[in-house]
DNA sequence: TAAAAGTGTAAGGATAACCTTACAATTCTC
DNA sequence: GAGAATTGTAAGGTTATCCTTACACTTTTA
């Protein structure tokens, strides 16, 4: 039975895995929901009853293909809706996320794809996120890897998408498709030159902000 | 607390009451939501302890002004979600309810101001239901209540809105502002004029077509 | 390789929202 | 006014999803 949870943990797996062989470890769900350790097991356990996951115990999760179906309907929903509510509704990026999180579990397939036609086929968030079934081939680099030099890069994505950095991102006018240059790299900051003058941004931003070199 | 199952039991409330002094009765909200009688109870009781309603046993509920305000609320994004799913992703009319059911609870109030802006702030949904805070003097009379006559009748509303119901009129081409005659009634059926031709609306449907002469 | 860190899991609890059964109280109808 | 119909409510259950505590097992690290 898929409900909201079986969605958002399904979601939640696929957001946090990195390939597709490697096991996402319980203690990732962990952060990511803030519920105990015990409850994460005992979902998962439910979970893979369902056959929406395989758990590898001390090594984490997979999604099976059914499971992997719910999340990837559930994502293209989510940044559908994503879409939807910057482009239509005129709503700031950075509270886009939020209520597209309550959005994202109505509207049946036939209710998506026309929402889709009506945003024209979008494929990405405002946020930079892929809408499945398009994809990216590249998901670039956090902006905290790179060194102080002179090449140019420019934002692919914000993650992840919590609401803090968005705000501090969008007041600063920087989001997906800015171009910047890392001026110097610390650990407390990443200064970063954007369209002549220089930012400061915290390290806790940085790392929220994948780039690619153009 | 208002969770998803508050703000249905308020709306149902408010949809079913008839005036606002007179208490409707719980019976009529155990048909609605079919749940059993000590559940429906149950739940009156925790709606009044957090002052939503108040409660006359053997006579029925009346909303407080704060369980009102919520309700009105609720209604209002059903049905502007019910515009948007009909007039712009040209959902087909009998099934935008239903949807419309799973998004009512989401958007918050920022949200729904912008959505009843790029609607164009109608005054009412597809099934002819005014949207608060917009007001229908009249709501007319059922089908079922008329005699055969000459006099013309307008279609002001479709309610309840049941999916069984909806699906019929849209396969006859009826809906708010549909003109029509009725030929004969009897207890079976409705015997209407449209266009022309004439039709037969089973009574479970004659009387949930609310009409006022013309 | 032993201790530390991380992960699993058993046991017991809470809450919200539903359920049935059974009986009591009130209101309606003839 | 009495019996029928409706409504209230006590008692005990279920399910899903969270919780804490406590202890056991595995993996990582020094």
């Amino acid at each position: 039975m898929i409900n909201e949870s079986v969605e958002d943990y399904l979601g939640a797996i696929y957001r946090l895995r990195g390939d597709h062989q490697t096991p996402l470890p319980l203690s990732r769900l962990q952060e990511y929901f803030d519920f105990s350790r015990v409850s994460i097991h005992e979902m998962i356990q439910r979970l893979e009853e369902q056959g929406f996951v395989t758990y590898h115990p001390y090594h984490g999760v997979l999604l099976t293909d059914s499971g992997e179906t719910v999340a990837i309907a559930l994502l293209r929903r989510h940044r559908l809706w994503e879409r939807f509510l910057t482009d239509m509704l005129q709503l700031p990026w950075d509270e886009a996320h939020e209520v597209a999180c309550q959005l994202e579990h109505a509207a049946a397939e036939g209710v998506t794809e026309r929402l889709a036609d009506l945003l024209g086929n979008p494929e990405a968030c405002p946020h930079g996120a892929a809408i499945p079934p398009h994809f990216r081939e590249s998901r670039g680099e956090p902006l905290t890897t790179l060194k102080a030099a002179e090449t140019e890069h420019v934002i692919l994505r914000i993650w992840p998408e919590e609401s803090e950095v968005l705000r501090f991102l969008k007041q600063v006018h920087l989001g997906p498709g800015s171009h910047l240059r890392v001026v110097q790299q610390t650990h407390q900051q990443t200064l970063a030159e954007v369209e002549g003058s220089v930012l400061s941004l915290p390290t806790h931003v940085a790392e929220a902000i994948w780039v690619t070199s153009i």
